[in-house]
DNA sequence: CTGGATCCTCCCGGATACTG
DNA sequence: CAGTATCCGGGAGGATCCAG
């Protein structure tokens, strides 16, 4: 058992077991953990969520996401696109002019987000009948 | 398009279109969010994970979960409690005993969030392929 | 053994103003 | 149009000590 460089990017302790060929950690809450920090953030899903199946420009997004600033999609976005879920095609054109879309990886995130959502609502709509 | 309180507990902008028979907002993001913050937090998807299909005491998973500390252990063993994930049952004896378990829900997050990691280390090679 | 109470630190994200 | 730069407050969570 040692530290070592986990597959979420912290330092994880780890042994032989729950290791890659790489010495990476990979155990599965972990890669969970992993997966969740590239949704994490106040903006990310409704940025998600918005884009859907569509091509949307900057403003466009930023008019449909009620209450977020341009430094927030700005930063969400360029994230977004580091870890491959959004695709940004930029025309250099003046003005301005920059589409986002989801990749084809972001959008096989969806049906899983879904899931996620639905089992949420079950799990609410039990409690709410045990508490009458 | 009115602010209503949102199913996930915040506030959120929502017009009919959006809202069940209870006024909530029932937008996907938000119903997303609000299953994401079940699990939400650093020891969360530790202590699910953890536990799995066991029944485990407090220490047990103490010991077993690196680096948690006592507090954090019961304040997320709570949440995880009152949402339905987990299931406390105390045993009042001196010493205390206390076991924890997931429930059927509980249970039932865990193949969604195993689909989460899966599609995050999908992700990950891909963009290993790329970068050589 | 199973927690509770307090204090403290770090960083996410909001507000505002500016730019190619 | 599509961003950047800077400042700042609040809340999550760690450390430490205490309790039934």
């Amino acid at each position: 058992m040692k530290d070592n460089h986990c597959i979420n990017g912290e330092i994880c302790p780890v042994n032989q077991a729950e290791s890659d060929q790489d010495n990476h950690c990979v155990k599965p809450e972990c890669t969970i953990k992993q997966a969740l920090k590239m949704i994490d953030g106040k903006w990310k899903l409704p940025i998600i969520c918005t884009l859907g199946g569509q091509t949307m420009r900057f403003n466009e997004l930023k008019r449909e996401i009620a209450g977020i600033t341009s430094m927030m999609l700005t930063s969400s976005l360029k994230e977004l696109e580091e870890c491959g879920i959004v695709y940004r095609e930029s025309y250099h054109e003046v003005p301005p002019k920059v589409e986002y879309s989801l990749t084809d990886e972001g959008l096989s995130l969806t049906p899983i987000l879904f899931d996620l959502g639905h089992w949420g609502n079950k799990l609410n709509m039990m409690k709410d009948k045990v508490n009458g």
